[in-house]
DNA sequence: GAACGTGGAGAGTGATACTCTCCACTCTCT
DNA sequence: AGAGAGTGGAGAGTATCACTCTCCACGTTC
C-alpha cells in the first residue's frame, strides 16, 4: 500500500502523515526504490492509534512519539508494559517538568501522597510518576480552596480499584490477536479515560435529578 | 486591593491579569478613578479557579470564559448547578463541534449510547451533551479497534456511579459559605478528574503487581 | 514634584500541529 | 515510449492559542 492508500484507508491527509513520519511517530515504510515505500496494516493500525491519542485523548505529539517508542520496546511482559504506559503518560496539562518540583509542591504534599498510598496498602513503585502527579494534584485542589483529606480521598481509591480490576480483566480476556497486548494497555487506559470521565458526568446528573427530588420533567 | 496586589497574592502575572479582563474571564475592579481600580477577595478567588482550570485541567480561556459565565448565572439551585457546568465542559479534545457529527457520529452508535443510558436506568436530559459526547466516544473506541460492548460498560458506570454519589456527598456537605456551591460543583467536577485518573492508574498499577505474582521487588 | 504604578489596548512572541511548496524521480495508463 | 499523476523528502509557511511586551496618559505615593 502506499501513502495516498494509507491516507484513504485513515482519513489522515497526506502531508499530516509525512509529518508524523518526520516525528518519528509512524515508522518508515519498506523501500521498493530510491524514492517509494510500500506501508502495510501495521502502518494503518498505528496511524489510527496516533489519531486517537492525538485527537481524542489531547495527547501532544512529542508524549506520543516517546509512548510508541516505549510501546515499542515492548517485550510481552503485561506488566511490564503497562508500567511502561502509565509511566509515559502525563496525566494533567503539565508538559515535562515545567518546574523544579521542589519549590511548586511543598513536602508536605508529597507526605500527603504517601500518606494516602500508605492507607491504601497499595504497592507502588518508588519511583512512579504517580506519587509526584498525586502530590501535584493535591497540592493544586488545595491552592484552590478545596483541601482534600486523605478520609476523603480513600473511598475514592476504593472505587478506583475496582476500576482498575475491571481494566486489567480487559486486557488478560480477549485473547484476539490482531491487537497485541501493549496497544490493548495503551487504549484500555488512555482512551477509556474520557468515557469514564463522562459516565462519571452522567452519573452525577442522574444522582442529582435522583437526590432533587423526583418531580423533575425529563422533557 | 489594586493590580499588583492581586498578582503577587495569586503569582500570575500582571500582564496574564489585564488579559483576562479583556477576555472577560475577570470582572473589572470597581474603578475610583477614571483610570484606576480596586479588586476584592472575589476577584482573588476567582483568578485562582481560572488558574486551576485553565493550568490544571487545561481548559481553554475560552471554554473558561463560558464556564464562568454560566456559574454567574447560577440562582443556588445545586441541581440546576450542576446541570450548567456539566453542560458548559468539554470533555476530550473537541473545540467546540468541529464537524457536523451526523457524519462523524454513526446514528449506530448514538443508538448504542442510548441503549447504555436506558441499560443503566439513568435519567439523563434529553439535549444532554453526555449523550452525544458517549456515542462520540464510543466510535472512536470501535475505530481505533476496541469496540466496547454495553455489557462490558456497565460495570464501569455502576462505579461511576458510586463515585458520583460520593460527589455529591461533598458537595451536599461541608456547608463552610466561603465558597459557594457553584465554585464548589466545578472545583469537585473537574479538579477532581485528573486524581481520579491518577487513582486509577496507580489502582492498575497496584493491581498488576498483584496478580503478576508478588515477587516484584519494590527496589 | 519626581518616581513609580495603573488601566487600557494593540502588537509581538513562542509553542504546536499541521499544511504548502518544491524537487527529482517513479509509476501507470495508453 | 511518452505524458500525467503520484511519491518521498525537506524546508518554509500558516493558524491558533495563551500569553507577554510596549506605549501612553494619567494617578498615587513619598
Amino acid at each position: 500500500m502506499r501513502i495516498s492508500d494509507l491516507s484513504r484507508l485513515s482519513g489522515v491527509p497526506i502531508t499530516t502523515i509525512k509529518y508524523y513520519l518526520r516525528e518519528g511517530l509512524l515508522p518508515p515504510g519498506t523501500p521498493t526504490a530510491h524514492n517509494q515505500a510500500v506501508y502495510d496494516d501495521d502502518h494503518l493500525r498505528r496511524l489510527r492509534l496516533i489519531r486517537a491519542l492525538v485527537s481524542v485523548r489531547g495527547l501532544s505529539v512529542n508524549a506520543t512519539a516517546e509512548l510508541l517508542e516505549a510501546l515499542s520496546r515492548d517485550d510481552g511482559d503485561l506488566h511490564r508494559t503497562l508500567g511502561l504506559v502509565l509511566g509515559a503518560l502525563p496525566v494533567g496539562e503539565h508538559p515535562a517538568g515545567d518546574q523544579p518540583a521542589g519549590d511548586t509542591v511543598p513536602r508536605a504534599r508529597l507526605e500527603e501522597a504517601e500518606k494516602l498510598i500508605e492507607a491504601l496498602g497499595w504497592r507502588i513503585h518508588r519511583r512512579s510518576e504517580g506519587r509526584l502527579a498525586l502530590a501535584r494534584a493535591l497540592y493544586e485542589m488545595a491552592e484552590v480552596g478545596l483541601p482534600l483529606r486523605v478520609e476523603t480521598l480513600v473511598p475514592y481509591a476504593r472505587l478506583t480499584e475496582r476500576i482498575a480490576a475491571l481494566d486489567l480483566d480487559q486486557l488478560a480476556g480477549d485473547e484476539d490477536d490482531h491487537i497485541d497486548i501493549a496497544e490493548r494497555a495503551v487504549l484500555t487506559t488512555i482512551l477509556l479515560e474520557p468515557v469514564l470521565l463522562l459516565l462519571r458526568r452522567m452519573a452525577q446528573e442522574n444522582e442529582s435529578a435522583s437526590r432533587h427530588g423526583t418531580g423533575e420533567e425529563p422533557r
